[in-house]
DNA sequence: TCAACCATTATTGTTCACAATATCAAACCC
DNA sequence: GGGTTTGATATTGTGAACAATAATGGTTGA
């Protein structure tokens, strides 16, 4: 059965889309019997996610309670979004390399995708291929151990903005990307690093922390049709 | 007993230390049974540990055959010390905020065991205490989130010294971090920066990796004296 | 009516035994 | 003699039962 840890990957997958989707409230209980029903699997290998999980902070498990998705503090959320700020913004002001050819086309397509999701108005698809470029951005300019660092913090952001999104206000620019391809493909990278600074500062300035955190923890009922 | 928790943070804290201190050598089993002996605890937290340390690279699970202490690739070590690169130095460059009277303290204090430690030739004192200085740096003029990605970093970054280190150089120039803290100290922080970017170029240029990769695999029996 | 207390219930934490798998060594065939 | 197969041993993986703990709801008393 050396598939189990497979079995995991496809379990904490889910997890993470649906905290990505902002189908998972942060606070939401994650009970384990509950989860192993869901997903077809017993309490031994939830376990084992949820501890995964909340290493990447995405889950908190509290001793005796169980766990819960994260509820990140304004704080950390600040630094959250700093973080990102200056791994992506630094990035570009210095890429290690030049966009490779192939790279450019993956981006493309992306926009492409991101354009069709905008269309749609297809807000979870939207976050989805919003990521995913700014991840292949990363993979492009830099290399898999920064991509993987901000995969980590994207997923968190996902978590802050569901906490303390302004309301009415829409937070991803998709059109700042494209600007962004063209800026880097003219190699001006001074320039690319302060539209992408401006843009991560477009997602703060949607962000209040002053709001009520009555952010209601959803029943995990939500999860069961992302596995069948 | 919720103190278990508690327990498994002691022997990850104990596995980790021995990583920083290059006591266990990257490709190193760790047997789940003679761990649970060492620290007289049960397979079941150490299976836990393992599980939580492997998130953060240090610790490699093959399914099936157990757990290693991580070999990073060349190609891994680079992405790491890139990685680094690309935090610290953008840090110095814009610091969030400015060295408190406090933190000046501290980083005196920790240069100040630094000198001790290089009196002593105590090697395994200077990792650590090098480490805590670009720590607090970090923690002072960034966040909490920046802190715990470098402390992570800086772990990976031992194993790959002690793969990939050449022969007969020493690593780290406790001189430099004297010079940078008086340059932040004046508020150059363009200088500090590129001060920085000499420092890890510095250990950067004492690997070789085409090193022949015969790191022996030490027995985890050095272990035992961490944790009687 | 409200608060504190206690019993009940549900959920998490731990342990153990067993199954599956890999490792190692000796025997075997080519 | 070298390589392959096969069996014995050790280690990891899995599941279930049990213990401990926290949440729940109802009762009692002021």
């Amino acid at each position: 059965m050396g598939s189990s840890a497979r079995e995991e990957a496809r379990i904490a997958d889910a997890l993470r889309k649906a905290v990505l989707e902002r189908k998972l409230a942060p606070g939401s209980k994650l009970p384990e019997e509950e989860l192993a029903q869901i997903f077809r699997s017993n309490r031994a290998k939830i376990r084992r996610v949820l501890l995964s999980l909340s290493r990447s902070h995405i889950v908190t498990l509290e001793p005796g309670r169980g766990a819960f998705v994260s509820r990140p503090s304004p704080q950390e959320a600040r630094d959250v979004l700093a973080s990102r700020r200056l791994i992506e913004v630094s990035l570009l002001a210095r890429p290690y390399r030049k966009l490779s050819t192939q790279g450019v086309t993956r981006l493309r397509r992306i926009m492409a995708q991101e354009a069709e999701a905008h269309e749609k108005h297809d807000a979870i698809a939207m976050i989805h291929v919003s990521g995913q470029f700014h991840l292949t951005l990363i993979e492009e300019l830099g290399n898999e151990v920064l991509k993987s660092i901000t995969e980590e913090l994207i997923l968190r952001m996902s978590l802050i903005i569901t906490m303390y999104e302004r309301h009415n206000t829409t937070c991803c620019l998709s059109s700042d990307h494209h600007d962004l391809l063209d800026l880097l493909l003219a190699e001006k990278y001074a320039e690319a690093s302060l539209l992408m600074a401006r843009h991560l500062e477009g997602i703060e300035s949607c962000l209040d922390f002053h709001r009520d955190p009555v952010t209601a923890t959803i029943l995990s009922q939500i999860l069961q049709p992302v596995q069948g």
